[in-house]
DNA sequence: CGTTTTTGACCAGCGC
DNA sequence: GCGCTGGTCAAAAACG
């Protein structure tokens, strides 16, 4: 691992209560190109092509949309993540997180030694705390009302469950990604339903829903502030349904890495997932030969890459497994994470 | 012409 | 109660 990764791990864009991390789930696969403590250097490089989908990187390929849900273990009692990803695209993305979570339970507490950058752990606990607080007195509320009786009180209480019931939200999950596109392809189709500028930050947020019928997933794609650069992308629920067929300019499910992901050595920051045991694995050895070939960049017509991508052999790995999420290979079967040493250590 | 985006208005939650 | 903020609605505009 280079020095410069090192930095782009530590560099933490989410310290802020931008994201509020500690409502969500932040995962992160850096790649090899740690442009996110430096920006002023121009993308001189080659960028190979720039055009990938998480949909296949989070799924493993089975037609059961909800598989990587379950295989990522995420349950009511799951901590939330958040990941970041760098992509060096200006192509877009796909990243099908919400259906690679497929959660619908709310979170729960954290556990607290996750170092984190973030500054998750920490936080989601007091919020948590904040979140019973406000339980137990909106329960209080209920009570009095119910005890003073009367048509109003009644009124009141329905508004009141009505409320709770519309209050329980989703779980979320958030990605940081490196891309000078605000809105990353991940091979649904959202439509784009509001617009809000956000607190300290000069980048609007937008927010979108998919297009699916009775589909409730919702994502949010704001830019962070600190770092530009920088797309934060945060899926809020389950997809009831598979990948839709056409797609505009993307093959329906269709699967393409970039090269700074796929050369990244992909790794995971894990503080909010517990933070440790992620063993080393490569995971530039699973590149699928001549990816890097198709025609990412020249728009569209990368079916061919896709099929090859499909056609190759990837070396399963088995023992990745993050504590409280289960095995994280089973949703992310072409990658494999590398543990940052730091992260072992916990402060 | 159907779909998507834009954008101002509206509502709810929360802190003071 | 009031103001701020996040989130959503919905009509109009834009797009393909």
């Amino acid at each position: 691992m280079s020095e410069d990764q090192r930095q782009l791990y530590y560099h933490d864009p989410f310290h802020d209560d931008q994201l509020q991390a500690n409502h969500e789930t932040l995962f992160s696969f850096f790649g090899p190109n740690p442009t996110l403590t430096d920006d002023s250097s121009p993308p001189n490089h080659q960028r190979v092509h720039n055009y990938m989908g998480l949909t296949r990187l989070f799924s493993t390929g089975s037609s059961d949309y909800n598989t990587p849900a379950t295989n990522f273990g995420y349950s009511s009692s799951s901590p939330p993540l958040l990941f970041a990803l760098e992509v060096d695209q200006k192509q877009p993305l796909a990243a099908d997180i919400g259906n690679l979570f497929g959660v619908t339970a709310e979170t729960t507490p954290v556990t607290p030694n996750s170092s984190s950058a973030l500054s998750t752990s920490t936080d989601q606990a007091a919020d948590d705390e904040h979140d019973q607080l406000q339980q137990d007195k909106k329960e209080n509320q209920l009570k009095d009302l119910v005890e003073n009786g009367g048509d109003s009180s009644k009124k009141v209480l329905i508004k009141q469950k009505k409320k709770d019931e519309k209050k329980k939200r989703e779980p979320r999950f958030a990605f940081m990604t490196k891309s000078e596109i605000d809105h990353l392809e991940d091979g649904y189709r959202w439509r784009k339903y509001g617009q809000k500028a956000v607190k300290n930050s000069p980048y609007p947020r937008s927010y979108y829903r998919c297009t699916t019928q009775k589909c409730t997933v919702k994502k949010r794609v704001e830019r962070s502030y600190q770092d530009p650069s920088t797309v934060i992308t945060t899926y809020e629920g389950k997809h009831n349904h598979h990948l839709p067929s056409t797609l505009r300019g993307n093959v329906g499910g269709g699967m393409l890495y970039p090269p700074s992901m796929m050369a990244a050595q992909g790794r995971l920051m894990t503080e909010a997932a517990g933070g440790s045991s992620f063993p080393q694995h490569e995971f530039l050895g699973q590149i699928p030969h001549g990816f890097y070939n198709f025609g990412g960049g020249h728009g569209g017509g990368n079916g061919g890459a896709v099929s090859h991508y499909q056609q190759s052999t990837l070396t399963p790995i088995q023992q990745l497994q993050i504590p409280d999420y289960g095995l994280l290979q089973d949703m992310v079967p072409s990658m494999t994470f590398k543990q940052e040493p730091e992260f072992n250590q916990q402060a």
